[in-house]
DNA sequence: ATGTCAATAAATATCGATATTTTGGAGAAA
DNA sequence: TTTCTCCAAAATATCGATATTTATTGACAT
């Protein structure tokens, strides 16, 4: 059979794998926003069959990364400031909610894990932009992590990743982590750990708002 | 070819009958939370071949009402109290945000609609439940249509027909639909048309919460 | 030149068959 | 009895081929 490896070496099911190439290649621009995605293309570029793209596909639509239209194919989401509006006002909205719950139910063990984020994403500062997104997008689900809304995660999961490919659109821009990222992660991170929920929230909050206007502005380009 | 009709008599792909039938057998509880969607049995119930079904339960997942387990196959999503409270809470926080978004850009063709789909629930309150249903969830989502949320939007259908599911669990109780409903819907739809975001919100969400606790209380027995 | 229509080419959607993986149970060993 | 291993049965995941639909091309009439 056709094994498919991860990065990290474990064997997936060929549907995962052309799943995650896929929608990594989207998220990255080398499949470009609005492109026609042909089954026969990725089949031969992915080395596997009709039918796992096809189900990768498929799985891609629910994520809103790839549109279907019925009986013509599929074609990567197009992209335009009124959608990067959008969700920069959705992530506001869930993220205020998820980071008020989690913080309601903070305990030791949520703690330790958003330490141990904060730091590898601090870690991961000098390496190469792969790395450091990984960690980043860890440190911002570990401070959205409770038990209790497994919903709300994953949505923010999903708007995440779609916010990623606007920083990918914006990239030959002057880099947008020259700004004071590293401070506003932390006071984020102290706010977070000392239960603040109301500055935590705000904190948040405008450090999407800053980044958004940015990317907006680098859009116009 | 396996040509499949849509109620109206429309064509469709043998995906998206599949995707629809699935959807409602789910809702409805003919097919119960938790059980195992065995490719098979699914393909011969829906007489066509085992690819739409995969790609319709593929889809399915994405809307959170299939699980998908890697190698072994899918099952129904599993329900439960914790489940039920939390798509409430997100449907408060969501249909909040887009309430406020649609009266804010209302305008002559927006107003129009939502007077339509007000008059059609009412014409169908008589009617048997599954008429009701479909009238029901579209004058609720033309409340919070607006042009410029399209992501909101489909949020907010997604989260709607998971309530859906628990509708149908409660009903061997009293009819829900006994309380003030009706008061209660042209009260949010008076609101909504004097373009008070204040006052309609307010009344959505506390019709969502009495709802909810209803159905919540149902949920023990 | 331009628009329509048929024939052709390309791509999608679907099927049927096969390879792979998981499940369940019988029998052996502790 | 309990646990473990191995084998058969069932179910999933995947492939290759075919039927169907959509897109394209070019001839022909306007």
């Amino acid at each position: 059979m056709n094994v498919m490896l991860t990065t990290d070496g474990r064997e997936t099911s060929a549907t995962h794998g052309s799943y995650i190439k896929i929608r990594d290649m989207i998220l990255t621009g080398e499949l470009p926003a609005g492109q026609k995605l042909k089954i026969e293309e990725l089949r031969s570029l992915l080395n596997t069959g009709a039918s796992p793209v096809r189900e990768a596909l498929s799985l891609l639509t629910s994520d809103m990364l790839v549109e279907r239209m019925d009986q013509r194919g599929f074609r990567a989401a197009p992209v335009g400031k009124a959608n990067f509006a959008e969700i920069l006002l959705l992530r506001c909205a869930l993220e205020e909610t998820a980071l008020r719950a989690s913080i309601a139910q903070a305990d030791a063990s949520w703690e330790e894990q958003l330490v141990l984020a904060h730091h590898r994403m601090q870690r991961a500062q000098g390496r190469d932009i792969q790395d450091f997104e990984q960690t980043h997008k860890a440190f911002h689900m570990a401070l959205l992590k409770s038990h209790a809304m497994p919903m709300l995660e994953r949505y923010c999961s999903q708007l995440y990743d779609l916010n990623i490919r606007y920083r990918y659109l914006a990239a030959d821009g002057p880099s947008y982590r020259e700004r004071s990222i590293e401070a506003e992660h932390r006071e984020i991170f102290e706010a977070a750990l000392d239960r603040d929920a109301d500055a935590a929230t705000a904190r948040l909050l405008e450090h999407y708002r800053r980044t958004g206007d940015y990317l907006s502005q680098q859009l116009d380009h």
